[in-house]
RNA sequence: UGCGGAAUUGUGUAAUGGUAGCACGGCAGACUCUGACUCUGUUUGUCUGGGUUCAAAUCCUAGUUCCGCAGCCA
């Protein structure tokens, strides 16, 4: 694990904590806000390990907060996906869960708070009438209910609360600045009607606060120091501010803004992954193909990994695109040093080693992980017929081919040194079997004095090989961005990121398979036995296969 | 056209007046019982024009470009 490096969030902090800063002697204090309507995907990676990660770093602490004040689209579904996923990065929040619905009533309160200092009103415009006299940008907001007196104004709302009126009917609204550049701070609505039956609180409630009013003070309460989130929330931190500033919370939590993450050629909107999931496009949330967290689970990703990436993207306020290489990058190193290794052949051909005998079988014992000896050794069955990949053997070979071809020698890994002499085809010249002698002298993969074997190829005892349905996944790609229609959006997905090799091979001793397994496919070589389709989610070892045309879309 | 942000190599990110560094990608080579991994080398960068200074990515100034904002979403 790389050291961790300094960014401009750690930068205020440490001036915030230091002598005389607002901060000063506080327990640093985050929380990671997801509103509980779709799934993690892995740009909520990057913020959850900053919420935490930031905690972490200043010996803080950080909470898991649902913020679910629009009952409209919030689903119980999702609160416990949502927390899983977490978890299952290694992130833990204690016994610090929140809801930010358990704070309606104060929220509540401090709304009439506002009104009685004469900030905040009941709003009769409907939304419409809302919408034409917001004004733009050189002429101000207008709203012929700014001056209500406050008495009506708190009679109002607490009519609003009672249920007395239709959705839509009226708003409450904050009194700041009709005239602002920022948009935000024209009069902005901060409770709405809503005769909507709430996830948690059922119908206790038909008017909910919006997001500007109810974070502030969902931080303020929870004691938050520092409400860490992404850019597009930098317009609305007068907002934040203000709402801090006029209720009668002593917290006065310091919103801070980062950039989000962006990854070349992947789909990272949740409204759009719903798109995907609804138009069956792909089997749910977590179809291996999805960006979410629980997708990159079932293809092999492994928690330290995502940590790592999310620590080496940094934190900026630059609007930035991460390749997805280098996600690929974080995944392949943690892979290489812990993945226990398995041999699978996707595309397979017979090797018959001529002058092996016939109903002979023998054991080898092979490393689990050449990178790290304590993962120990299992056993694996070697016999006159093996499988290999096709690409393995070439007739005429071009130059720097190490592999099989007539006359060569190459090594099967862990067992022998065996030279090609020749192979077998059909009547359209495809290649059906392909023909060697071992030399007995080579056991366990000893080179003959003097002799040096470039290659070493992977295989499996055709004696008992399992049959595999191998499906390759890969990220799933679009070049469709945010303008293309939605239909469009649907149709541009990659079709390559799904490949299915119904003929595959893999070691019999490959448990917890149930068939079909899937594996991911990258670059480098590891397929990943889908969590799903497997007790046991094994790393399985192959020599890399270069499909790299096919991995990006055009 | 109002408000708020941001510009460092192909990509991401450091350098807060003192050698523009790191990582990924690319290319070349070495090593190797995974053509993997590892290692070595290598290519490419401070948005532009002025100014201050012994010295500027950094400070000043004038521009340019890009991103976000006019939900009773978050």
């Amino acid at each position: 694990m790389p050291e961790e490096i300094k960014n401009f969030i750690h930068s205020f902090i440490e001036e915030d904590i230091a002598p005389n800063g607002q901060f000063e002697g506080q327990t640093i204090h985050t929380r990671f806000p997801p509103e509980p309507n779709g799934y993690l995907h892995i740009g909520h990676a990057k913020a959850i390990c900053i919420d935490f990660g930031t905690a972490e770093r200043y010996a803080g602490i950080c909470n898991l907060r649902m913020d679910d004040t629009n009952p409209d689209k919030e689903d119980v579904e999702y609160v416990d996906a949502i927390k899983e996923d977490i978890q299952w990065l290694g992130f833990d929040w204690e016994d610090r869960f929140y809801f930010a619905s358990d704070y309606f009533e104060r929220m509540y309160s401090f709304a009439l708070e506002l009104i009685q200092k004469g900030l905040a009103y009941v709003c009769q415009l409907n939304a419409e009438q809302m919408r034409e006299k917001r004004g733009d940008l050189s002429t101000p907001a207008q709203s012929p209910y700014r001056e209500r007196p406050v008495d009506e104004s708190l009679d109002l709302f607490k009519c609003m609360r009672a249920g007395e009126f239709p959705d839509g009917a009226m708003t409450l609204r904050a009194k700041i600045d009709l005239a602002s550049g920022n948009f935000n701070m024209r009069d902005p609505v901060i409770y709405r009607i809503n005769h909507a039956r709430h996830h948690r609180t059922g119908d206790a409630w038909c008017i909910y606060p919006m997001y500007d009013y109810a974070h502030p003070i969902e931080d303020a309460l929870e004691g938050i120091t520092h409400s860490l989130c992404s850019l597009e929330f930098e317009d609305h931190r007068p907002l934040y501010d203000w709402v801090k500033n006029n209720i009668s919370c002593p917290a006065k939590p310091r919103q801070i803004e980062f950039a989000r993450l962006g990854i070349d050629y992947t789909v990272m909107s949740k409204r759009k992954l719903r798109l995907l999931v609804e138009g069956g496009r792909v089997s749910g949330w977590d179809d291996p193909r999805m960006p979410t967290l629980c997708g990159l689970r079932r293809r092999g990703y492994t928690p330290a990994s995502i940590r790592n990436f999310c620590e080496r993207i940094g934190v900026a306020k630059n609007s930035s695109t991460v390749e997805f290489a280098f996600l690929e990058h974080c995944l392949r190193e943690d892979l290489n040093a812990h993945a226990q290794r398995v041999m699978a052949v996707l595309d397979p051909v017979k090797l018959i080693i001529t002058n092996y005998p016939e109903g002979q079988s023998e054991d080898f014992q092979v490393e689990n992980n050449p990178e790290n000896p304590e993962d120990g050794f299992r056993t694996i069955t070697f016999s006159r017929e093996l499988w290999i990949e096709r690409e393995d053997f070439m007739e005429e070979p071009p130059k720097k081919y190490f592999r099989l071809f007539p006359e060569n020698l190459v090594r099967l890994k862990t067992s022998y040194v065996v030279k090609c002499t020749g192979c077998k085809k059909d009547e359209n010249g495809n290649v059906t079997e392909v023909y060697a002698e071992y030399d007995p002298a080579t056991r366990g993969g000893n080179a003959p004095e003097g002799v040096k074997v470039r290659g070493t190829i992977h295989w499996v005892d055709a004696n008992n090989a399992l049959d595999a349905e191998i499906r390759l996944y890969s990220n799933l790609f679009t070049d469709a961005e945010p303008d293309a229609a939605e239909k469009n959006f649907l149709e541009l997905i990659n079709p390559d990121s799904l490949k299915i090799l119904a003929n595959a091979k893999v070691e019999a001793g490959l448990k917890g398979i149930k068939a079909p397994a899937s594996f991911q496919f990258l670059r480098t070589g590891y397929f990943c036995v889908d969590s799903k389709d497997s007790t046991e989610a094994k790393p399985v070892f192959n020599r890399a296969v270069e499909l790299k045309g096919s991995f990006k879309a055009k």
